[in-house]
DNA sequence: CTGTATCCTTGTTGATACTG
DNA sequence: CAGTATCAACAAGGATACAG
């Protein structure tokens, strides 16, 4: 999660900008895999796929470091370690089911504006008419 | 606006996982700077502090392509375009200002858990009881 | 004014190997 | 089991120069 600068605002423009970015690639799936309760770094890494721990590690690290997850180390042999969310883990859940049910809605749309762009970008289309969207120079 | 693969999630993981993501820098304030109604290339590079034009090129093209916005070319010397959301992109006008309402809520405390991680990385504390949060070995 | 074309630096992700 | 260390591949962001 990444912080955005003030400075990068001007004051023309709305200030009111989301200042964070979940900018990696794992986050919001880690987090939403804790929903149900704390996991171990095995119950993570296996079922999301993640194919190296490092990675899975990184983004572990990240989210305790933002205070999103607690990392308890239990003293037995063989060791275990489980992640579990805080209750601002739980606050980026709702975010994050918002987030979704936004997509829910709207990705077909997105979807049917990709299609429809590369149909226009791959024909250049000789009858297109002034003052109208986009008819750019094919690359 | 990256897709996320399904066949990143596992049956055991909710499926219901964010599955797209604003991952560029610039694209949310785009968007937000494009509230207020159309916009010019150099109203929108300028006030925003983009450096280079190639860097808005990029973020503006990703945008039309997923139908966010719309780019119009007016036949005038100098050339004028303008860029201007689609009813698509207002619906992410939604989400952003969600995400804002988030951070407004919870940036503090996320700084503050980056505090404390800080102090408590920083000096290896030796007082520490078994069965508690994170005593790791320092780096 | 509105871009494009290169080049370069940096950050992120992943592969492989090894450790307490 | 739960990591760390190192290296490699790639993509994103930016600097600079130039064009329609």
């Amino acid at each position: 999660m990444e912080l955005l600068r003030p400075d990068m605002f001007h004051p023309a423009c709305p200030n009111s900008v989301m200042p964070i970015r979940i900018g990696d690639k794992w986050s919001a799936m880690v987090v939403v895999c804790l929903e149900q309760g704390p996991r171990r770094f095995s119950e993570l890494r296996v079922p999301m796929h993640i194919t190296t721990p490092k990675v899975l590690t990184q983004t572990l690290r990240a989210l305790e470091r933002d205070g999103m997850i607690t990392r308890t180390v239990h003293a037995e042999v063989p060791p275990r370690v489980e992640y579990e969310l805080t209750s601002l883990g739980r606050a980026l859940l709702d975010l994050i089911a918002t987030s979704c049910r936004w997509a829910d809605e709207h990705l077909p749309a997105l979807l049917a504006a990709r299609d429809a762009y590369a149909s226009r970008t791959a024909e250049p289309v000789s009858l297109a008419a002034p003052e109208t969207t986009s008819p750019r120079p094919g690359r």
